[in-house]
DNA sequence: GACTACAGTT
DNA sequence: AACTGTA
């Protein structure tokens, strides 16, 4: 086998030069910057953003009487007496805020890879931009340079100075002179170069952390050849300014004193595997520098070690992180999510009706997340800027009349495919230490009910049917025994969005046009059944011939096909059941009714 | 320890 | 579809 090179162990890979320019943005103590915007008279007094019983993050006040992140409340507490809690469980505002700022750098973008990382932290592929900026460079006159913004309008830009560096730069001796030694002049030039460009960008990440600073937040940001640099760089000079790595080129010396565990991609198990590998338990020796040169550390050898968890590749991945090399692209942005979860933790859920009401809550939040982010607005098409009036508007349109549905004011932009529930069993405090804190967690997921699309419904409704016919059906599932039952984490997630493409339908108009069908479908009947009458059994077709007005005889058909791949409609609720769920479904009828 | 969200791999 | 890992 050709395993492993014996010499790939010994020196640093060969690079082909990475010619990128990547910018990191990183908000810090994002949720405090959004609390204290909303409330700006908390800017002077130490504040802790709480989730349950731990602080998600903190202000600067508050870190300067040595509150942390992720630190206890009574702790906290503790040691500033004085600390302002603000409950940050509700994630919706803080999501507003993200998605404005990742809008404004998106509008920077030419080249649309502008990736976000969680909430507070966004990558920017600017290699076009500085490309272009750098043929602009007049090199006799560096100190009055103008950075362009668009190819379309020259005149839009910023004036800069590109003889020095926008912010900090790493090393902080900025070797400036390109030693011009022995080596040919190909090098030299190529380095020359790279430092112009990343010149180039730490000017445009000012000017990007200014237009930022304009909606009210500071950041830091890092400007490197690669995401794994960059992200690094950032952290050099946090929270309020950036840092350019000059010398991307040999990152040995920058990577070689971090920990471990500060690169992204290492986290908590890895560690822990490296510690065999590297036989260390002392945190301390856990540094780049000890890996790279550890002759133990190859890619083989990381491979074997870490792809028990799965991942193929993450041997050479790792090493090559070791090494400053990340090839990992910034993704084009995403017009619509991936997936959307809302999730919850309890301090032992244990009776059927509080598991019931736990889920009515988060189905409540995903339905009006999917609403925010899935829903656009046909009237007002592609107006990207919610510029006004987003303080304190009163209860958006919360399904507005059931009855005069106006035609085609909003739509879907993308629907989910499948519904996943996750649960964690609750573990008290005596026994919490045996497992680890995720121990137990399972899920299941489902085909999502059509229904949920339905615009004109009220939220209320469909949350209902959602959690009485797909969801506690789902939770008996995956928690059979109810004896013993204690809840300590709820999680459901949509997923599977379909921009228009394959899945269960085909693409395009004429699958969109059916899917907008089935909806009304699904309404009429479960509508039918559900206010109307109680739970009479109806024959489906009757319901439909009253509900469904502009109905034609194709929709019958719908209804008939929709119940094979979905399940089975129970009788006493109307609900579509998946298969495996059916006897589940029956017993919560019992139990709940009786 | 304790929170929430997301994504990659089987 | 389930699980695992990470920020």
């Amino acid at each position: 086998m050709d395993m492993d090179n014996p010499d790939s162990k010994r020196k640093a890979p060969r690079r082909k030069r990475d010619i990128r320019v990547i910018l990191h943005f990183d908000l810090d103590c994002f949720y405090a910057q959004c609390i204290e915007n909303a409330n700006p008279h908390l800017k002077l007094v130490p504040l802790g953003i709480k989730q349950k019983s731990i602080l998600a993050t903190c202000n600067y006040v508050a870190r300067s009487h040595g509150v942390r992140k992720l630190m206890g409340i009574h702790e906290a507490k503790r040691l500033c007496p004085d600390l302002v809690l603000a409950d940050g469980e509700d994630l919706s505002p803080f999501r507003d805020v993200s998605k404005k700022i990742y809008s404004l750098l998106k509008s920077y973008s030419w080249n649309g890879r502008v990736e976000r990382l969680g909430l507070d932290e966004v990558f920017l592929d600017v290699t076009d931009v500085v490309a272009y900026n750098l043929e602009l460079l007049n090199h006799h006159c560096l100190e009055q340079s103008w950075f362009c913004l668009s190819r379309e309008d020259p005149e839009r830009g910023f004036g800069f100075d590109a003889s020095a560096v926008a912010g900090c730069s790493w090393p902080l001796d900025d070797p400036d002179p390109i030693s011009k030694d022995d080596d040919d002049d190909d090098d030299d030039d190529d380095a020359l170069r790279l430092r112009l460009r990343l010149l180039l960008g730490s000017h445009l990440a000012f000017y990007l952390r200014q237009q930022i600073e304009h909606l009210g937040y500071t950041s830091a940001c890092g400007i490197a050849t690669n995401k794994l640099l960059a992200k690094l760089a950032g952290d050099k000079n946090k929270p309020q300014n950036q840092t350019t790595l000059l010398s991307s080129h040999s990152p040995a010396s920058f990577l070689d004193p971090l920990p471990l565990s500060k690169i992204p991609g290492i986290g908590s198990k890895t560690i822990t595997a490296l510690k065999n590998l590297l036989k260390t338990d002392n945190d301390d020796n856990l540094t780049v520098r000890a890996a790279r040169t550890n002759p133990a550390v190859s890619p083989a050898a990381l491979e074997r070690l870490l792809a028990g968890g799965g991942e193929r590749g993450i041997g050479q991945r790792i090493w090559l992180l070791l090494h400053g090399i990340d090839t990992g692209e910034v993704k084009p942005a995403r017009d619509v999510p991936r997936q959307i979860s809302i999730e919850d933790t309890y301090r032992g859920l244990a009776s059927l009706s509080h598991i019931r009401e736990g889920l009515v809550q988060i189905t409540a939040s995903l339905l009006r997340r999917m609403h925010v982010d899935l829903v656009e607005d046909d009237s007002t098409e592609h107006v990207t800027t919610s510029s006004v009036s987003s303080t304190s508007s009163p209860a958006p349109p919360a399904a507005t009349t059931t009855g005069a549905g106006k035609k085609g004011r909003r739509r879907w932009t993308a629907q989910p495919k499948t519904l996943r529930l996750t649960t964690r069993p609750y573990y008290p405090p005596s026994e919490r230490d045996r497992y680890e804190y995720n121990h137990g967690r399972v899920s299941k997921s489902v085909a999502l009910p059509r229904f949920v699309f339905d615009l004109g419904a009220e939220t209320e409704v469909i949350v209902d049917r959602l959690v009485e016919g797909t969801l506690l059906p789902l939770f008996h599932a995956l928690n059979p025994d109810s004896k013993r039952l204690s809840i300590g984490l709820l999680n459901v997630c949509v997923t599977n969005m379909d921009g228009g493409n394959d899945g269960g339908g085909g693409g395009d108009i004429v699958a969109a046009f059916r899917r907008q069908k089935e909806v009304e479908e699904v309404r009429a009947v479960a509508y039918g059944c559900l206010s109307d009458h109680d739970h009479d059994e109806e024959e489906d077709g009757d319901v439909v011939e009253e509900e469904a007005e502009e109905s034609d005889m194709e929709e019958a058909e719908w209804v008939e096909e929709e119940d094979e791949q979905d399940g089975m409609r129970c009788r006493l609720c109307g609900c579509v059941i998946p298969f495996f769920a059916a006897e589940a479904h029956g017993r919560w009828h019992e139990v709940g009714e009786g």
